[in-house]
Order: C-alpha cells, then structure tokens, then sequence
DNA sequence: CCCCTGCATGGATTA
DNA sequence: AATCCATGCAGGGGG
C-alpha cells in the first residue's frame, strides 16, 4: 500500500497524504486510484499498448480468439471489469491478473489500459491485464474484491474499424502541409526504430485518438508522470500527424468550394470525432464544428492539444433553471470518465472565460440504460448567457487533459448574412475578436472564447507540451453554409431545425430570430430547378409533386402602388442596386443585374437605380421595420395561444373556436398538441370535473388564484399595449409627415409590406396572420369571435379601403393617405390599425361591458 | 410553498 | 423494434 498526496484537485483536502488504495501503475507512469478523502476517483495518464497491435490496432484474445478493442464503446461486449480488479472476457471466460509491476515495468507491462481506460481507473481503481498478459503468465488471477462496486464496467470490442481510423487518419492527412520536416523525421525515426519506439509510437497513436485517457489530468502530478507527460508529448509531437484530422474528399465539397480557398473564409465544419473509436457511434450532430482556423487560433504559438471532442445544441430544459444538461449518452461514456454509480464525480471544466467549474457529471438509470447529465451547469450557463438553442462544445486540452467548455450562439449559426451584433462584453464576441473575424460569418463562438481564455491561462502558467494542427484546406463532411449561398438545405440543419427543435422551447429575440428565420427561409423554397413535378390528388386538392428537395430562392420585397399594382422587388448579388421584376418571377438563389432580361434598361449593373435613395432608404426601413413587428407579433400570438388554454382549462373555457390556433399546445404540456392522447393529455385537468365550483382544496384555490392573477396581468398589459399604440400612432405621423416633404414614391401597402413571398397567396397568408395576431383586444374576450381561416383570408384579400371601410375606419385611409403620399408607412400603419380597430370593435361587440 | 432530485414517459431517431 | 433524450412530475426536504 502506497501513500501519496492526493493529486485529483477535486477534493477539498488535496493537500492531504492518502492512501491509495487500489493504486494501479499505469503504463504512463500515472495511476488510477481513489482519493480516500474524497471518494473520488480519478486516474492520471493511461495510455494503451496491450490492444493495439502494431499493424491493426487491435488484438485478438490470445484464447477465445475474439477481438479485444481497447477503448471502444460497441454494442457487444466481451470484456468486463472485475470488481475484484482486472478484466474477464466473457468470450473465454478467462480473467487477467493484477499487474504488479514496478514503475521501470511499467512500459512492457500491460494495465488493460484503454482509450476508455479511465474506464477501469476512475471507477474501479482496478489492476487490470489483458487476456494476452494473463496467457503469458500462464495463469488466471482473480484479486481478492476491495470493491464494494460490483457493478462490472462493461468494455466493448468488435470495433475493429477503431484501430484502422487511426491510420487512416494517419494516411490521409496533408503531410507535408502540416507537419515539418523535422516532425516527419521523428515520426519516421519512431516508425523505423525497434520495437520500443513502435509500442511508444502505438501508445501515442492512442493517446491521439484517446478520448478520456486524460481527462482531469492536472497539474500537480507526480514527477514521474510528469516525466512520462513530456516523453510522450515529444513523441505527440513527433506523431502529430495522427492528430489531424482526416481530409474529407473534396467532392463532398459544395460546388465552387472545392478550391477557391482563397474567396471562402472558413466554414464552420461538422468534424468527426477524432477519436476513431467514437466516430461511427456518435451522431452527426454532436460532432464538433470548430472551424480550423478557431483551432488554430486556440493552439496559438503553443504546443497544446486541443481535441475537440463533442458539441449539443442546448434544449430548454439544458438552459432552463435546473441546470441539468443532458449529454448524448454516446459522447458521455466516450469523453468523459466512465462512472458506475448514479453519484457519479464531480468534473472540472473550463469555460470560454477561463474559469473553472465543477460539475457533477452522473447519470440515471433510464430504460436499461442510462442517461449522462452534467449538473450544476446553470451557472456557467448564464455566465455565458446562453439560451435554448445554443451550441455548447466541448474540447480537451492535451496533454493537460484539461476538458474545455465554450459554446455557440444560435443567432451565428442561422443569422448568418445578417446584419448581427453582438454583446460587446460577451467572451465570445472577444474571443470573435481575437480570430479577425476571419469566418467573415457573424459567429459568436465559444472557440473563440476558449481562443482568449486560453492565451490568458497561457499568460499566466501553463505550459503547453505540444500543438496540435489541423490541416489548412477546408475538410468540409457537413458545411453549415450561409442560407442565401446554399441551394441546398444542409443535412444538419434540416435535422436540427426539423422536428428536434419542436421540444427547443426558445425565448429571447434572439432564439425567435432563429426560429423565424426558419420560417422565412420556408418561405423561400422554389421547385428544384429544371424538374417536372408530378401532380397527385390528396382530398380534391392537386399537390405537386417533386423528386428533388426543394432549392432556396432569392428574398426580395413585394409592394402595391396606390393604383393596385404590384409590384418585386430584389437586389443584385454584384451591385447590390435595387431592381424591379416581375411579380411572378421565381428568383433563383444568387441574381444579377445580367439576369434581369424583363427589363433590357437595367438589365446591366452599370445602369442607374430606379430608386432614389431616400426611397429605398424607406423602402428598407418600413421592411425591416414590418420584420420586426411580425416577429413581436408571432411572439405575442403564441403566448397568448398558451395563455388562453391554461386559462381556459380549469374554467372549463372552450379554446378550440375556428380562428384560434387548432394546434395550439394543451394546457398539460406545452409541447403537446389538442387531440394527444398522452397519459398527461388524457387526464383532466386539476379542478375540472373533479371538484365542485364551490371547492376550496389547495388545488381549486391554486387554480383561481392562478386565474386571478392572470387575469390582472392581461389587463395590466392590454392598457400598456394601448398605451403604446397610441404612442405608436404619434410616431407613424410625425414619420409620415416627415417622408411627405422629402421626394417620395407612389407606393403603398395594400396591407404591409411582404417579405420573401413570391406569390399572392403568400400575401393573402400574410394578411391572415396578421388578422389573426394584431388583435389586441382578443384575449379579454371571454369568446372570441368565431372567424374562419377562410373568412379571415377573405377579408385579408379585400382591398384595404374596402377593409376599413366595412369597419367604420374611412376617415383614417384619407388621413393617412394625406399625411403620406409615399404610403408605405401608411400601408403599415392603415393595417395595425384597422386590427385594432377591428379588435376593439369586435371587444365591443363581444364584451359590451 | 418552493425547490431539488430522481425517475418515468413518450416523441424522435436510429438500427 | 430499439434506443436516445427532452421533459414532465411525484415526492421529499427545507424555509
């Protein structure tokens, strides 16, 4: 039994001398063991030989003949740690003995160190020797338990694909683009030496692709690791190769992108999991989208390792308060240290700031599985100002091992050609700082941030052993590119935005703009090019029908002249002069002034705007300005929607009139939609049909107190929203007025100014949303009034004079039309108007009180 | 009553 | 069909 300090930095008294109690010698020189005044268990470097073999990567049972895969998580298992320590192999039934190796040994001996090595380390403390050692000694050693765990670690084989990744990522990285000769010289000295340098070069290739083998590995260890660290980290250094990233072929490359690196900045790439035993068990969408140009950053003159291991896109209940946020069970198992109890150990992270937090990474048993949460997460959630929606990423630092936490903002993932700002004091913007923005991509990324905090921690006293380097071209496998340059939708952001992000319950504007910006981008679908659709009957109605995905088409803004024109228009991607063009026209994705064949006059970029600029100045502003307000709007809606339905349960209101949402969210989960027939949805609700009207238990008082205070707030903010209109409405003619006097176009907006739509239909549509939001009046009607989608779309087509005129609202068209010549404001202006006109005087009607 | 914890549920996704 | 995982919720503890 050997005392040592304890060294984990996890526990309160690490100062303390412990004894270690299962202290296994690992190759490194490190050992795996358990604080005994903290519990915690932990382990230094590992590293593993016994299962790579030199050609494969892998080893056979030298008895059962089975593959015995260090470090792979598969779904077939045939080794099992023993609580006793050591490993069993189902396969053979045989059983390795414990290593008593002394330090000098350790190199020929063999812990069952895997890349999941911490496997064994963190959570049994367990000597372990692989089947092949034991066949060697020609025994089979089962060690007396000291563990109270008899929980058997599972260690999986069959994946010995694992082992030929990592020479493949060996083969098909750049050589001479990335590594220097002298590392090519080392790395070929290592490849050409005896067998010494072959097991240290087959350690190194593992610790490369290691996921966990250093987790929580700090500073402070003892000499001899220390030692070992910086013996391995020269051969790092000498294989950095294997720690680049495979070159994905360049026909995954999206047309045009192939070669002109010069034009494209970075794009924000979906890499695979470095770790070649995770990379064909984890999803897609936790691969880690560092861009290399942020990794390189990150790494700076240093000679860190920076792997980036995994990435998750927050959901609600990761940013919401409970800060529990839940980890991909496949990313868990394989980045962090393998826990056996539900307790699990508290985890040392960095964040983008270079603070440290302490979660405790658990997990719960779950459907004969398991579910990883990181918890106590909500702090450094808001530290960096995070919502549902976001990206966290995690990263490790090699050879520190230390585990990096930095994320994404949605808003850079979707926003992308927007005219973004960001917070100017979050790390992230920073860190955005620090990269030049060279992604010329409005991005808030945590990388960046990790990109400051690391140069800060550097400042102050790491010391970086080894630099990682990815190559310098473009190794796109998912490219999440700019909407309006994409034709196609990428994978990955169909299957995020698609139906995972119907559980993102997302606040903030900036989460809204996400999820509107997916609703534009709808709206900007076009037929495939150069496809006949077929044309099939679905309930009397002809769909069209294609083969091919749809394409993204050009924005562009449509108006109506006081004559009832209409009128498209749209911008040149070369000149970006303002250009008329047929209503109907379907703008391709990238058009230019050459493409305007409808008008031979301006048909060339040379030839002047038809616009003045005050005119277009005001076209912009009233979108932008309309943009804004549909956005408050489908905000307004729906939490009036959900408001209306929890209201409406325990009184018994019935929501589901014809001109309310008719997939609104039922009262028992938000998510859930009217007609589920979840066991929630099914059960009624609390107070209603259980309880008399007279009832006074905790649940019917809960409920009208709940009612009651709903019901003062709706109030509060009807008269706040009047308030406001009527400042509004001040606005509007001091603006009109203002746009009177200076030159102006006789424009004006039927009903508002639409975006994106190519169609009438679209407008109509529009219009009918807006009937249906802009109705402020709506929520204090004890029933609102029964308006179809049809008779809205109606009324939403109607010329707009005709509109106000049936609601008594003659007057305002003459002002407004006198106040503005140009319209457009009055456009906007006329139809919130008439809304809340037609709300009030639909709450007359319905409310006469 | 609020908050926290641990588990259960069921929609979404993958095999 | 199996699995993952987002989220709801019951139960317990503390203020």
């Amino acid at each position: 039994m050997e005392s040592r300090v304890c060294m984990n930095g996890l526990c309160a008294n690490s100062s303390n001398s412990v004894e270690w109690k299962k202290g296994w010698p690992l190759r490194s020189g490190g050992f795996a063991t358990l604080c005994d005044d903290c519990g915690t268990a932990y382990e230094q470097l590992i590293f593993c030989e016994t299962f790579h073999s030199e050609e494969t990567g892998w080893r056979e049972c030298t008895s059962c003949k089975k593959r015995l895969h260090c470090g792979c998580i598969a779904s077939s298992s045939l080794l099992e740690l023993l609580d006793t320590g050591g490993v069993h192999c189902r396969g053979c039934s045989k059983s390795s003995k414990l290593p008593s190796t002394p330090l000098e040994e350790k190199h020929k001996a063999c812990g069952l160190s895997t890349d999941n090595g911490i496997d064994q380390n963190f959570d049994k403390m367990a000597p372990a020797q692989s089947d092949d050692n034991a066949q060697k000694d020609g025994q089979e050693h089962v060690p007396p338990s000291q563990n109270d765990d008899t929980t058997p670690r599972k260690l999986e084989e069959d994946f010995a694909g694992s082992g030929e990744i990592g020479f493949k990522l060996f083969s098909s990285f750049n050589q001479s683009s990335v590594v220097p000769p002298k590392d090519q010289d080392t790395l070929r000295d290592s490849k050409s030496d005896g067998s010494e340098h072959k097991s240290l070069v087959q350690t190194n290739l593992s610790i490369s692709l290691s996921a966990s083998s250093n987790l929580n590995t700090l500073p402070g260890a003892i000499a001899e690791e220390r030692q070992l660290s910086a013996s391995i980290s020269s051969f790092q250094q000498g294989c950095r190769p294997r720690h680049v990233l495979p070159r994905l072929p360049n026909s995954i490359l999206p047309a045009g992108l192939e070669t002109n690196s010069s034009t494209i900045t970075q794009l924000r790439v979906a890499r695979p999991p470095v770790e070649g035993r995770v990379k064909n068990q984890l999803l897609p969408r936790y691969w880690p989208r560092i861009t290399d140009q942020e990794l390189q950053q990150i790494s700076g003159d240093s000679n860190s390792t920076i792997i980036p291991l995994f990435e998750k896109v927050l959901s609600a209940s990761d940013a919401g308060r409970i800060g529990r946020l839940v980890l991909p069970k496949a990313c868990a198992e394989a980045y962090f240290p393998p826990i056996s109890q539900p307790e699990g150990l508290p985890l040392r992270i960095q964040d983008v700031k270079g603070k440290e937090w302490i979660f405790q990474f658990r997990f719960w048993p779950n459907n004969n599985s398991r579910m990883y949460v990181l918890e106590g997460v909500t702090p450094c959630i808001q530290s960096m100002q995070l919502q549902a929606g976001d990206t966290v990423t995690f990263s490790r630092m090699d050879p520190e091992g230390k585990l990096l936490m930095g994320f994404r903002k949605a808003s850079s993932t979707l926003s992308v050609q927007k005219d973004s700002h960001y917070s100017m004091n979050s790390g992230a913007f920073q860190g955005e700082q620090l990269l030049g923005n060279a992604e010329n991509l409005p991005m808030m990324s945590g990388y960046s941030g990790l990109l400051q905090s690391l140069k800060e921690t550097r400042a102050s006293s790491m010391t970086l052993l080894s630099k990682h380097v990815y190559p310098g071209n473009i190794s796109p496998h998912i490219i999440e590119k700019n909407v309006s340059q994409s034709m196609g939708l990428p994978e990955r952001k169909r299957r995020n935005i698609g139906p995972k992000s119907k559980r993102l319950l997302i606040d903030g504007q900036d989460s809204l703009e996400l999820r509107l910006s997916w609703e534009e981008v709808q709206e900007m679908l076009r037929p495939p090019p150069r496809v006949e659709p077929s044309t099939i009957m679905v309930e009397d109605h002809e769909f069209e029908e294609f083969e091919e995905p749809p394409v993204f088409g050009k924005r562009s803004i449509f108006i109506v002249r006081l004559s009832g024109e209409q009128e498209q228009w749209t911008q040149c991607d070369s000149c970006f002069k303002w250009r008329k063009v047929p209503i109907d026209f379907l703008l391709p994705h990238k058009w230019t002034c050459q493409d305007n064949v409808t008008d031979q006059m301006r048909s060339s970029c040379s030839a002047p705007d038809e616009l003045s600029s005050r005119e277009l100045e005001i076209l912009l502003r009233m979108n932008k300005d309309f943009t804004k307000r549909r956005v408050q709007t489908s905000l307004k809606q729906e939490s009036q929607d959900l408001e209306t339905l929890t209201n409406a349960a325990p009184v018994g209101v019935e929501t589901n009139e014809p001109g309310s949402s008719s997939v609104g969210p039922t009262t028992k989960h938000p998510r859930h939609r009217p007609g589920c027939s979840c066991i929630v949805c099914i059960q009624p609700p609390s107070g209603k049909g259980k309880h008399k009207p007279t009832c006074v238990c905790n649940v019917c008082m809960t409920v009208k107190r709940r009612f009651k205070t709903l019901m003062m707030r709706k109030k509060k903010r009807q008269s706040e929203r009047e308030a406001e209109i009527a400042q509004k409405n001040h606005q509007f003619a001091s603006a009109a007025k203002e746009e009177a006097e200076v030159d102006s176009i006789p424009l004006r907006l039927e009903s508002e100014i639409l975006l994106h739509g190519q169609s009438q239909e679209n407008a109509e549509i529009l219009k009918g949303e807006l009937d249906l939001n802009c109705c402020p009046g709506r929520e204090n009607h004890a029933a609102p009034p029964r308006v179809s989608m049809m008779s809205l779309l109606q009324e939403a087509s109607l010329p707009l004079e005709t509109y106000l005129r049936q609601n008594g609202l003659t007057s305002l068209v003459s002002e407004q039309q006198v106040a503005s010549p140009l319209g457009l404001s009055a456009g906007i202006q006329e139809h919130e108007e008439g809304s809340n006109e037609f709300s009030e005087k639909d709450q007359r009607e319905n409310d006469p009180s």
